[in-house]
DNA sequence: AGGCATTGCTGGAACGTTCCAGCAAGAGCG
DNA sequence: CGCTCTTGCTGGAACGTTCCAGCAATGCCT
């Protein structure tokens, strides 16, 4: 005798059966489930009971159809910087945000993007640090679902339908503050160049703050995701000579470890000879020799702020065009500790 | 006059419409762009050219009701160290791959995973680096969908359907002979509990090694996503004295910094008085002081071979219970010079 | 020429959910 | 009592796709 395949793996158990199970109409087991619609609470509960000894679940597809939503949301991150830990982080603060309101979170492929059937699979984007010089954000604005984006996107087109911010030019300034006070004169910035409102920020701060302190900021533009090779090699220029730069603040956290190496290099010693600090706090700056200052984005919160953002604007309880503010805060280290 | 939202939005264009459009039943229009089914190559191009004019885009939630699958994996990655750009690279290889399967990839949150309605949501399941005491891979390999594993899961329960797993045996060898060879007689490992099959691996690999060289090797357990200060502490101790160690192999990368740091503070010269070698490829090797020799494990492609091995699966074309095998590669850097 | 397979297409029925109109029973009110 | 309003429930129709049975037309074979 053959075992019933179908009976072994008890094909899933659904909405008809548990409305048979418990004696009403399929409508009836929907709305007390679902919370809406007038049931009894008496009914509801006998039947939320009965769901639960069936073990039903409700199939996705079918509630995606008929609702035309899917109940997932799309994640697109910066494709030069896949790799910076700052952006896992956010990932999961926004997957876990996610999660909260019942939504999946599906990881967009660099490169794939293209806006085609983006909107029958998702219900929103979250496009995070969106460069004017990526192709695809274009793309994902246009694609007809709302988008909410992590800082501002400086390009055109179709705008987003909410956005998370960062003040940076007040972290900035707190840093600058924060290593002038600390014994800095000859300060020096390297910065991606201003294809990201952060980094468009941070160059007009730097400029804003010298002219209100009278103490020149040098500015070095380094690409967006910049090897440590790179910065170390644009931190060996700044510091050399007599006159060099005597603090160094790198916009990107993958460039610390490249500052360091230059001051080490140059017989510099960090937090004394020389004062380093980083515009975003990450792996590179928290476990560098000398732990390094930085701004933390608390990038796991700025995540699921933005996925909360887009969350509300989904449900309705968040107009179109809104804006919301994220905090960061200044880890001050061993890397700023001073001349003294 | 009011403009119809309805006609403004232009509602999405569907099978049937493309079918009305190209004169034909909605049945030959499936067939025709699904592939299958019996149509004239003349009809089918007609109906192809409708649909490409008309810009149909499938609907991914009736399709998925109809076929009674999702089209999306679900990715887990270890809760532990989501912070890695290690599991970042390994992310976008797997979306990557992923997609050209026309599948999309959704994040799994940690801690939510609750077997629960995951079946109706993924058609499948990649667990990286499955740990014994993660308590959601039981429920994931329960769920009732293929599940792909990379490396071993050393825990019991349902087996996997599918594993890619690495020689990590042989690259830690690699590495140790690698060492001896540049001089290293006290060498150690910075491991963590065998709790995971790469770690397990290292640390009956190590052993081996060990008895089969003559050369002892100093084991030291450390948490599975080591904190920089959790390293400098254990290399404190590991290098110090007269017989401390004159190689420190640290699996996690994440240690790297750490690793460094103490063998500065214990004036000790890295690549000469102390060899420094690491596990892991990653920004903490490739971008510390001097840059640390490592085995890379080729996360893109990693993540990658996984998301083929499930895809292969799905469709049929792999058998269950299959294991691929993926390649590592040693990168000597300045860390392990030798004592020239 | 008659039988039979093959080709190319069609209509209808699913898939599991949500939404809408409707209906019986009771409650409230003059 | 007759009228309306509300409550609690029901059945049917969608949502857009795929699959299956079937059917006319054509081609092939004996």
């Amino acid at each position: 005798m053959r075992l019933d395949f179908r009976a072994v793996t008890s094909r899933s158990v659904t909405l008809i059966d548990v409305a048979r199970a418990a004696g009403v109409s399929k409508s009836t087991a929907s709305n007390a489930l679902g919370g809406s619609g007038r049931v009894s609470e008496t009914t509801r509960e006998h039947i939320r009971n009965v769901a639960r000894e069936l073990g039903y679940r409700p199939n996705t597809a079918a509630r995606s159809l008929r609702r035309a939503s899917t109940g997932a949301i799309g994640l697109h991150l910066p494709r030069t910087a896949t790799r910076l830990d700052y952006y896992m982080n956010l990932a999961f603060g926004a997957v876990e945000r996610a999660r909260e309101d019942g939504l999946d979170l599906v990881l967009l492929a660099p490169g794939t993007a293209g806006g085609a059937g983006l909107a029958s699979r998702v219900d929103g984007l979250l496009v995070i640090d969106p460069e004017v010089d990526d192709p695809e954000v274009p793309d994902l604005l246009a694609a007809g679902v709302p988008v909410v984006t992590g800082e501002r996107y400086l390009g055109g087109g179709v705008a987003p339908s909410g956005a998370v911010v960062c003040d940076n030019a007040a972290s900035l300034v707190a840093l600058l503050d924060h290593l002038a006070e600390r014994g800095a004169r000859r300060p020096a910035l390297l910065v991606p160049g201003p294809g990201s409102d952060w980094a468009a920020a941070l160059r007009t701060a730097a400029g804003a703050w010298s002219r209100r302190e009278g103490i020149e900021v040098t500015v070095r533009t380094v690409p967006f995701a910049t090897t440590p090779v790179e910065a170390e090699a644009a931190t060996a220029s700044l510091i050399g000579g007599a006159s060099g730069a005597d603090a160094v603040v790198c916009a990107p956290d993958g460039a610390v470890p490249g500052v360091l190496a230059a001051a080490a290099r140059a017989g510099r010693r960090v937090g004394s000879d020389l004062l380093v600090a980083a515009c975003v706090d990450g792996a590179a700056a928290r476990g560098s020799g000398p732990q390094v200052t930085a701004v933390d984005l608390r990038p796991s919160e700025y995540g699921r702020a933005c996925a909360a953002l887009l969350s509300d604007l989904l449900a309705g309880s968040a107009e179109p065009g809104a804006v919301r503010r994220h905090e960061w805060a200044l880890k001050v280290r061993e890397s700023t500790a001073g001349r003294a």
